[in-house]
DNA sequence: AAAGAGATGGTCT
DNA sequence: GACCATCTCTTTT
């Protein structure tokens, strides 16, 4: 399995995130590796009232401005980690909300992480992803196309779904019928 | 099966 | 001081 590169996440984040369905992420960190392929996320770019990235460039949400292919991570309610992979060129705030993970690899790391549960739940939500990868505020900025980074994606040869579920996002107050949510 | 509420902390006005 | 791109547990139909 290889990384995908940088070219390939320059693009819109609407774009982006139904093809990025089926893709794996992987995990190492405090020497346990695990991997999970992505099964629901969301889109958001700088013109949606719904983005971190609307009101302009601030200290949280610089990473959404930087180069594509990194990691941009957010601590949501004070307790959770959600991920984001960061799409379009440098200095336009686009990114793709990871929303749920199918565990492939490392499943009793992931349940370690978690406390014990069904497989289905250990990564079907984005503070849920952000607990069973292990992945906090101190991997904010992490490219995620290098294999050497402690959090990368890769593709392993899978399609993404021909016809994913498209809807509107979820846990937001504005901009709710935007059908930026993506699913197989 | 659905609805409600508390946890908990960084970011921005 | 308000507002969250959430989760879990408890209470109520």
């Amino acid at each position: 399995m290889r990384p995908l590169e940088r070219a390939w996440y320059a693009r819109d984040a609407p774009v982006i995130a139904p093809e990025l369905l089926n893709k794996l992420i992987v995990s190492k960190i405090d020497g346990d590796t695990v991997v999970g392929r992505i099964t629901e996320v969301e889109a958001y770019t700088q013109d949606d009232p719904a983005s971190h990235t609307h009101p302009g460039p601030t200290a949280r949400n610089a990473a959404m401005f930087g180069p594509p292919g990194h990691l941009y991570v957010y601590l949501s309610y004070g307790i959770h980690h959600c991920l984001n992979v960061v799409t379009a060129p440098e200095g336009d705030g686009q990114a793709v909300l990871i929303r749920a993970l199918q565990p492939v690899e490392g499943v009793d790391v992931m349940a370690r992480r978690r406390g014990r549960r069904p497989d289905r739940e250990l990564a079907n939500g984005p503070g849920k992803v952000g607990q069973a990868l292990g992945v906090d505020l101190d991997r904010y900025g992490t490219d995620l196309t290098a294999r050497s980074s402690v959090v990368w994606i890769g593709d392993d040869g899978t399609a993404p779904p021909v016809s994913p579920r498209v809807g509107p996002r979820i846990g937001i107050s504005k901009a709710i019928d935007t059908p930026w949510r993506f699913r197989p």
